[in-house]
DNA sequence: GGTAATGTCTATAGTTACTATAGGGTCAAG
DNA sequence: CTTGACCCTATAGTAACTATAGACATTACC
């Protein structure tokens, strides 16, 4: 099949099929006279297989490992079994701290005054005041929160 | 005081005030004669009320509105509740989808069969079949789960 | 006063995991 | 034989910074 069925029936789009192909987490396809991609079974399966990855929130360099593995199957699986144990822990560590920070953000929307207060809105003076969020060690500052 | 000293003060970086700068998010500072830019308290505290939305999750778009009302506060403030309950909303939400994972994760990691099985491990197994993630309408795929 | 360390300056490129664009070639249908 | 859908490569753009290179300013120490 071309590209753009492989990329349909996987639900991946065709240049992050190209992608895959440049970053190595999919092999050269052969090619037809006209040099377009070629691809087959094995391709497809390889592709689901990364997708459903990404469907678990897994980043290439873990897609990556568990791709070597699968390409070559050892007894010893223990560090599959811990890769997805270290990834459960990183979501449960996401989790927390977004639980938090929305509790923070409740109490911050507790503060305003309502229009009628004739203040400066009570969540913009509660913004210029940093010490809730260094009096519980700070939150995270993360561009992926 | 000095860029230095302005993100020692609050945990910013100095690279990350001059870019702060850029964007507009801060103001240009004075210059000494040596070039070096001055800050001075108001500076200070605009740049901890940044920090603080960062700390809060919150993107540049956001913070550049919330400041908008800061340096130009009107009487109706109800935007800026509602501004702040999108987010939580949207906190909610990333929180839903994590734990979601998690679930699947879990599972996932119940199919391995351990060193003994002969097998291909069930983890890699698992993640060739993506029926699971098919069934539960599938999980949103995004860069930044 | 000299010099070494530190702090600051600008401009540009790199990061992740893609996505978008430009400019062109290939193929099947009407 | 041309229209449109698909495909190709290469390059640049995205967010929100971070890192690097190469140069000037200031401070500390002897």
């Amino acid at each position: 099949m071309k590209i753009g069925e492989l990329a349909k029936r996987t639900g991946c789009r065709v240049v992050t099929v190209r992608y895959y192909e440049k970053e190595g987490l999919l092999a050269k396809p052969e090619r037809t006279e006209g040099n377009y991609r070629l691809y087959g079974q094995d391709d497809l399966e390889r592709l689901e297989f990364i997708m459903h990855c990404r469907e678990h929130g897994m980043k290439p360099a873990e897609i990556r490992e568990l791709l070597l593995f699968r390409d070559n199957p050892r007894r010893d699986c223990t560090w599959v079994s811990d890769l997805i144990s270290a990834h459960i822990a990183d979501v449960d560590e996401r989790i927390a701290s977004l639980k938090h920070l929305r509790e923070h953000l409740e109490q911050l929307r507790g503060r305003c005054g309502g229009e009628q207060s004739g203040e400066v809105c009570g969540i913009i003076r509660s913004l210029d005041d940093r010490t809730c969020c260094a009096s519980c060690g700070r939150h995270e500052i993360s561009q992926q929160l």
